[in-house]
RNA sequence: GGAGGGGUACCCGAGCGGCCAAAGGGAUCAGACUGUAAAUCUGACGGCUCUGCCUUCGAAGGUUCGAAUCCUUCCCCCUCCA
């Protein structure tokens, strides 16, 4: 194995646990089991949860196999984040339900050949009181309370419940139950990670190699990509959502992006479009096209991303207006409504103050013409495609009565 | 259990009887410039039947010509002591 290529398979991780052993685990040439935790509650991935994915993708290219493990008994638990309280365990049909639920959406990703879906209560269920006690005597408080989230919960004399104490363990005891090579996981999953590699010590199995991925950034580059943060992008959003939010990053985010997505840029590809960028031989513009191209087609289809780019370059690049706009029906009670109105109820403007401020700055178009008007009324029984600023469309026809 | 501090628009935060739809910053949105990038500049940022009107400053009452500002009760947060 060259180093180049043991490079690529380190690339974007933030902490390796151990890279000697992952290196000869690689050169056995013995297909490695590669092993990730996930919570069985419903999943609605988005490009920050799919960092860790890729990686896996990446090693099954290597023709490895990736566990996907769902952790449907520990959920009961819960991963110890102050909450003391155990979750009712979910019912068979729910925990199937979002394993279908995560298959259809990392089969965008993984190959599914190469892939095993588990789950941890198979074995869990089946430990005994005395295996569960035996288990939890291999470990100590003090080593326990090392673990970050507890460490500080202790100092700051908030209670830890102690069936929280089991969760690590578990999750631990899920590496030894599957015999994993490697484990991935998040940066705050290093704890229990590192939990499975003393386990299958021992067990006396050959412990597992950790690797922890990093939080993926959010479109405004700063915060953690989260849902309720709205900075996300969600795997199932359409083709043209994915594509546009891409093109809306940052350009130092985007390299962060093509380190940690981009399964077709190699790291020194990725170097070399960075030079490139900085001697002003090529425009950061194109390299994002390709990487919101690469993620459109990863999600949706090839077809789907050169519409995508189409649209994109028609609507943006050309400053004309999208060829699928939404088609909005306003019944009103008299001849006419004034614009300000129309817009509100069209639902392009948040209130009709928002959209005389619109019209005021100009950023109001009917039929691609630019209203000067604030107190502009619209009669009954027309049909104009109107915009409010620059990304908001509606072909909107009006009705009397 | 005791002592004190505080709750203001999406967030932080000033205001402490009229000049307050409420300073300032952040976030957001729009316009200009661009590569739907960043940075920058300009503007908006409660609602409406919009040169005016209506509803907001934890909640409910009260004082006053007039209250975010004063009084009463209640709810909620924080700090210190035990």
């Amino acid at each position: 194995m060259t180093v180049a290529a043991f490079e690529e398979i380190l690339r974007g991780c933030s902490e390796v646990l151990v890279a000697d052993e992952l290196q000869a685990k690689l050169v056995s040439g013995r297909a490695l089991r590669v092993k990730m935790g996930f919570d069985p509650t419903a999943p609605d991935l988005h490009l920050g949860h799919t960092v860790a994915i890729t990686k896996l993708r990446q090693l099954q290219q290597l023709g490895h196999t990736v566990i996907f493990l769902i952790g449907d008994f520990t959920a009961m638990i819960g991963d110890p984040s102050g909450k003391n309280a155990t979750r009712p365990p979910l019912s068979r049909e729910a925990v199937e339900a979002n394993a279908k639920t995560y298959a259809e959406q990392i089969y965008k990703m993984l190959d599914p050949a190469l892939t095993e879906v588990r789950f941890n209560s198979e074995w869990l269920n089946k430990l005994s009181p005395q295996d569960l006690i035996k288990l939890a005597a291999t470990h100590t408080v003090a080593r326990m309370l090392e673990r970050d989230d507890f460490h500080k919960r202790y100092t700051n004399s908030q209670p830890i419940a102690i069936h929280e104490f089991l969760y690590p363990l578990l999750q631990g005891y899920d590496s030894v139950a599957l015999k994993a090579d490697i484990e991935l996981g998040g940066t705050d999953q290093k704890f229990n990670l590192l939990m499975g590699r003393e386990l299958q010590k021992h067990f006396g199995q050959p412990p597992q190699v950790v690797l922890t991925m990093p939080l993926l950034e959010g479109l405004d580059g700063v915060q953690k990509m989260s849902k309720s943060l709205g900075n996300y992008i969600g795997i199932n959003e359409s083709a043209k959502d994915i594509f546009g939010k891409i093109m809306s990053i940052s350009d130092e985010l985007m390299w962060r992006y093509f380190e940690l997505l981009s399964l077709r840029k190699s790291l020194v590809d990725i170097q070399s479009m960075q030079a490139a960028a900085k001697a002003g031989t090529a425009n950061p513009r194109n390299f994002k096209v390709e990487l919101a191209l690469e993620m459109v087609e990863r999600f949706q289809d090839k077809a789907q991303a050169e519409a995508a780019l189409m649209d994109f370059e028609q609507r943006f690049k050309k400053g004309e207006m999208p060829d699928d706009i939404a088609e909005i029906h306003l019944t009103i009670a008299d001849a006419s409504i004034p614009l300000a109105n129309l817009l509100k109820e069209a639902g392009l403007t948040k209130s009709t103050t928002e959209a005389r401020t619109f019209i005021k700055e100009g950023a109001v178009k009917i039929d691609g013409v630019k209203v000067e008007d604030v107190n502009l009324v619209i009669a009954a029984g027309t049909t104009h495609v109107y915009q409010a600023g620059k990304r908001r469309f509606g072909k909107v026809s009006v009705a009397r009565k």
